[in-house]
RNA sequence: GCUGGCGUAGCUCAAUUGGCAGAGCGGCUGAUUUGUAAUCAGCAGGGUGCGGGUUCGAGUCCCAUCGCCAGCUCCA
């Protein structure tokens, strides 16, 4: 046996090493300008401490550094030890369970008698502080699964036990720091002086293993960078969102509110935010309309019985509210409009010649939801969904499909979201309908997002039972992903409502349905757009278009007179004639966010025009009213010119 | 729903160990006639979420209840 061992350098090419190099010293050889950022390595396949001895050729070697998520991941996940090291010193009672990195950072979850309380978390951090001045090293060790059992039995820690015993290899690994000692996979960074930025952020109940049936746990939630100025940018970020809040924005703005006499999860659109709405839903219709849609009304209030057919009472009931008793018969609200459009396709024969039938509704439909996790428009108990569902021959699926998605990214894009995630989940284990119609499904879906030059992910068999769909997230300006809309294709209700048309030939067939929303919930997407915007909409979906402004009384009546063309133009327009100076008239408005301040003083009112100041402060001289209506006009057109030419 | 935190004027927030419920903004009235992010003065506005209790005395302490916020999905 050699003395010497092959690892695979940066081009593939073996490089030797002594026996037993550690991983560390070999990133040193290989990758010296990275060693600085590397926190693990990728030895063929498997993730491996610095200081793990390599006693065999690798014929993979990568390093894993903190600028990449693999590496943030570990640097995280060690945070949250020396997180853990810190409690355990502080309170010696507590009880360890996890502490994973998540997306943002770290949480670990322990088992105390009360709670954290900000003070506590002030000096645990202290605590972190110190331990990282130290320097301690994490170490790894492996143990039998009965020696790791009986260790932790015998500190109490029971929660591990039952981790432990849950595990299949007869041997665990176990990393040391300091004196806390955790069962854990690893990989870590070498020492405790790597963890340089880290802060944390908050506590939170949590159920042993996310069951509500265990005890509660006490989490705490932190986050961990590379460096200071990484950490510091999120922390920004945090705010940043804060300040983004719909909710906070939607009460600044006068948009909607929730009504505690009402209930909770019932949004009240107040008229700045209907008027939004209300753009929104105008360009929905005029660009359905000309897509070949039908809009239909279907009522709030159905029979049970209706929901029984669907199946929904079978796989919804749980958000669905209770029955009604009406003359005897059981009544609900309604969760979804599919059953009501069904009908409506049922209400005559059709023809072959008839499909594609598209049948749309901006239509509110009502879910239950548990009080917690209500939140402002992005979770609630009553919405409305920019619904349809299209009933097409087999043939005229791909056509379709591709005419959704066409529409979907030109509404997006026309909202400033440029960014998307989109999923394309597949045939289940159980699922209903024949093979062959799941496959030309898929393929109709597949096709249709290639011949867009949409890039998406596969979720395989993450389909509903009853069909595969298309989902799309949008990004938003802080990188958030929000589920928006969907193609759902459906063998199911074809199936189960009996749907039929007469084909060419004269027998009856099954038409294919599929639902589809491009929005998803007006609500939901109101909320992103407010947090996307910052509550400053574009001029052509702001509540407030644009604000008439005198310098003194002398001038109202020619505001006024300003005020009623705007407004007979179709302006959104407001008027403050308020005894007030200017400034203090501009402060407001830009308060409001309003695109526009007309400012009307002497020289405007004889010179017959106005002086618009913009939202961004800039000053654009005085102009003939006729001027500001094109500009007005102009920067409307995304809206009024229509989406797919 | 569960765990924790928080509920004071329309909004944002004060109120010492239990000791007279306050301010700013907003609103109203008046003065001022204002030129691109807050003119000045005065006035009104409150069973401190709701219901009990302890106390000479409760915004403050206790119990119950409603609501809001965060988390409860990330798994050694």
């Amino acid at each position: 046996m050699s003395d010497a061992i092959k690892v695979a350098g940066p081009d593939g090419s073996p490089q030797e090493f002594p026996r037993g190099v550690k991983v560390a010293e070999v990133v040193r050889a290989l990758y010296p300008d990275r060693a600085e950022v590397t926190v693990a390595a990728l030895v063929d396949g498997k993730e491996a401490d610095l200081q793990v001895a390599l006693q065999a050729d690798v014929s993979a070697f990568r390093p894993i550094t903190v600028d990449t998520p693999e590496g943030l991941e570990v640097l995280r996940h060690s945070t949250s030890h020396l997180m853990a090291n810190a409690v355990k010193s502080l309170f010696p009672q507590a009880k360890v369970t996890i502490g994973p990195a998540i997306d943002t950072g770290f949480y670990y979850d322990f088992d105390v008698p009360g709670t954290f309380s900000p003070e506590d978390l002030a000096r645990i951090e202290a605590r972190m502080a110190e331990v990282g001045q130290a320097d301690l090293p994490f170490i790894r060790m492996e143990w039998p699964k009965a020696q790791a059992i009986a260790f932790f039995r015998e500190q109490g820690e029971h929660y591990k036990v039952e981790i432990i015993e849950g595990i299949e290899d007869p041997i665990v690994s176990i990393y040391r720091v300091g004196d806390f000692v955790d069962l854990c996979t690893g990989p870590h960074v070498p020492s405790t002086s790597r963890i340089r930025a880290f802060k944390l952020l908050s506590t939170a109940g949590a159920y042993w293993r996310g069951d509500e049936r265990n005890p509660m746990l006490q989490r705490i939630y932190g986050t961990s960078f590379p460096d200071r100025a990484s950490l510091e940018a999120h922390l920004r970020r945090l705010e940043e969102a804060r300040e983004r809040d719909h909710r906070k924005l939607g009460r600044e703005l006068d948009l909607f509110s929730v009504q505690e006499d009402a209930g909770g999860g019932l949004i009240f659109w107040h008229p700045k935010g209907t008027r939004v709405r209300m753009v929104i839903e105008e360009l929905l219709r005029r660009e359905l309309l000309r897509a070949g849609y039908q809009f239909v009304t279907t009522p709030h209030l159905v029979r049970r019985d209706l929901l029984g057919i669907s199946g929904h009472l079978d796989f919804y009931s749980e958000y669905m509210y209770a029955p009604m008793d009406v003359e005897g018969q059981q009544y609900i609200v309604k969760p979804m409009n599919c059953p009501g459009h069904i009908l409506i396709y049922r209400s005559a024969l059709r023809s072959y010649r008839e499909l594609p039938i598209r049948l749309a509704e901006l239509g509110t439909v009502y879910r239950f939801e548990r009080s917690g996790v209500l939140h402002g428009l992005l979770r609630v108990r009553g919405f409305t969904q920019d619904d349809a569902h299209i009933f097409c021959r087999p043939e005229q699926l791909l056509g379709e499909i591709t005419q959704i998605l066409q529409m979907m990214f030109a509404v997006l894009r026309l909202f400033g979201f440029d960014r998307y995630e989109v999923y394309l989940s597949t045939r289940p284990e159980k699922f209903v309908g024949v093979r062959e119609s799941w496959d030309q499904a898929e393929a109709a879906l597949a096709d249709a997002l290639k011949a867009l030059g949409c890039t998406y992910e596969v979720d395989a068999g993450g389909g509903a039972f009853y069909g595969p769909k298309v989902d799309l997230k949008i990004m938003d300006v802080l990188d958030r992903a929000w589920q928006c809309g969907t193609v759902q294709v459906d063998f199911n209700f074809p199936e189960r409502f009996d749907l039929a048309y007469i084909s060419e030939s004269g027998a009856r067939a099954r038409p294919i349905m599929v639902h589809r929303a491009i929005l998803g919930s007006l609500e939901r997407f109101m909320g992103v757009l407010i947090e996307h915007y910052r509550g400053a909409f574009p001029t052509w979906l702001a509540p407030v278009q644009a604000v008439v402004l005198n310098v003194t009384q002398a001038q109202e009546p020619y505001g006024e007179q300003v005020y009623q063309r705007l407004l007979r133009e179709g302006v959104r327009v407001e008027r403050d004639f308020r005894n007030e100076t200017l400034g203090h008239k501009i402060r407001d408005a830009q308060l409001k966010k309003v695109p526009y301040m007309l400012v009307i003083g002497k020289r405007e009112a004889e010179a017959g025009g106005v002086s618009p100041r913009t939202r961004a402060g800039q000053d654009l001289k005085c102009m003939p009213l006729e001027q500001f209506l094109d500009r007005l006009r102009e920067e409307c057109r995304p809206c009024t010119e229509g989406l797919l030419g």
